[in-house]
DNA sequence: TTATCGATGGTA
DNA sequence: ACCATCGATAAA
């Protein structure tokens, strides 16, 4: 009942990365192929702030691979990362300003994964959900195939740190952008 | 406990 | 040639 089914608009995507980056700590992440619904709550995030972030893929230029990137926020960035593992980013902010958020965790909410619930990593939290190449572009302010609930918990506590990973990013690479929840009730 | 390294393929 | 990774293995 306390539960919030809706999904989040477009609204919360278009804020600043840094802002929503942060918000969506404890937010739940609704995914469904087929008849199955796999649903997670975000533990982990990290901000990709646009094309004069080094960090960030749109940094680069628009490419094929960024296009969504550079399109409207609230729709979902998938992309395949060393030939195995598929990460996942929202994207936000006024159209064309290429920014995005990854997921880099996810707390289960699912019985059956009882024991170890918390998946860390950006390519387990793909594996996890069934994420493929096919979910990129698509709308996640919609209920159809994937989109994100509000939070489930009155508090959110949280750290940041400096990003995995991007040691390339010159001026770039120890900002701390990247977002853990804390509190674990 | 930390460190290293191979798998594997899209992107530019 | 480069990687926004992971899991297995080795070293300590």
């Amino acid at each position: 009942m306390t539960r919030n089914k809706k999904a989040l608009g477009v609204k919360f995507y278009e804020k600043d990365t840094l802002a929503v980056a942060r918000e969506l700590l404890g937010c739940v992440v609704c995914v469904k192929r087929g008849e199955t619904l796999r649903r997670a709550e975000i533990i982990e995030t990290e901000a990709y702030c646009g094309e004069s972030d080094l960090a960030c893929h749109a940094s680069k230029g628009r490419t094929k691979r960024t296009e969504v990137m550079f399109g409207p926020a609230g729709r979902a960035y998938v992309y395949m990362i060393y030939g195995m593992y598929f990460c996942l980013n929202f994207v936000t902010e006024k159209e064309g300003s290429a920014c995005a958020v990854l997921i880099r965790g996810v707390r289960s909410l699912h019985g059956e994964d009882n024991g170890a619930p918390e998946i860390r990593g950006p390519g387990k939290t793909c594996r996890f959900f069934g994420i493929d190449k096919s979910f990129n572009g698509l709308d996640i302010t919609k209920k159809d195939k994937i989109w994100v609930e509000g939070k489930t918990r009155e508090k959110i506590d949280f750290k940041t740190d400096k990003r995995v990973g991007i040691d390339y990013a010159g001026e770039y690479k120890d900002k701390p952008w990247r977002f853990i929840l804390v509190n674990s009730v």
